[in-house]
DNA sequence: TATAACTGATACTATATTGATATCAATTAA
DNA sequence: TTAATTGATATCAATATAGTATCAGTTATA
């Protein structure tokens, strides 16, 4: 069972880099490189991305993309729906059809439980908060200036 | 995103099955029947359990699954890796080469935690537990006799 | 002992999803 | 003018999912 496909690891990697450089348009091309993602693979999920209105680009020469919106204001479960559909047991396939079993009750009631949990879990990881784990693991944030290697 | 495959979703449905008639050889006909579960795709789902161990089958007239384990002992989590593969977060992406760059490390401890999480949630329901909730609904365990329609 | 009710083992098919590439038009900074 | 860019599609291969079909072998029992 994945958990992430790779469209939403791409993309959680493209807004973290998107993330860092705030107020300048960064190109697909330069995401591309940086972060090893597949370029015109990385083109489609961006306009997604701008669809589901978390960030703006401009055409053009220096051109490229921006966040739309505060790193904070994204957790990493709203990509997941974006691009992958919410979390959900099992196709709908008790929502659809309520208590044609017993069993199928049940079964739902545990799942649905656990559903909640998976979400709580996903909505305390925002896109700011992997920035701000991410500048720790690199020592930006107090000034020592200096990055371990690993 | 879908947590339970149909597959998964219906060899928990026959386990429930098979958990509620202990020591008899229950049909795969029966099963289908009961369980609104497609006959040839249970067949075959039920021979991954049994060669998983989880169930034992007698040829023949008179013949069908039983369970081999105590219903206790089989968390939903292990029909999930038997079906789907053990729950991970991006197809071993992370482990294969880790550390690979920054942001995917951070990503990858975030995203292990709630591996951890969702894991511990999917081993605490076992089919014993679910088992219980349904003769609980059904007012089998007090004998309370009176079912609730829905 | 014949036979119907079963499982074991495969092979097959259709459809959807995932991951990726290619192309061409339009826009814009320099 | 042109090179760097996004917008918008179309296409593709590989894999996963869901389901069907078939035939051989086993066993209770009439």
């Amino acid at each position: 069972m994945k958990v992430l496909t790779k469209k939403t690891d791409y993309a959680i990697r493209a807004l973290l880099m998107l993330g860092s450089k705030r107020d300048v348009y960064v190109s697909a091309k330069s995401i591309s490189a940086d972060q090893d993602i597949p370029y015109q693979f990385l083109r489609g999920l961006l306009q997604e991305l701008i669809r589901h209105d978390l960030v703006v680009s401009k055409e053009g020469a220096q051109g490229g993309f921006m966040m739309k919106k505060e790193p904070d204001e994204i957790p990493i479960a709203q990509l997941i729906e974006v691009f992958q559909g919410k979390v959900q047991v099992s196709e709908c396939m008790f929502r659809k059809q309520i208590c044609a079993n017993r069993a199928r009750c049940v079964l739902r009631h545990e799942i649905m439980r656990i559903e909640e949990v998976v979400n709580r879990e996903f909505d305390k990881v925002t896109i700011g908060k992997l920035i701000r784990d991410l500048d720790a693991a690199n020592g930006v944030t107090h000034g020592s200036g200096e990055k371990g290697g690993s």
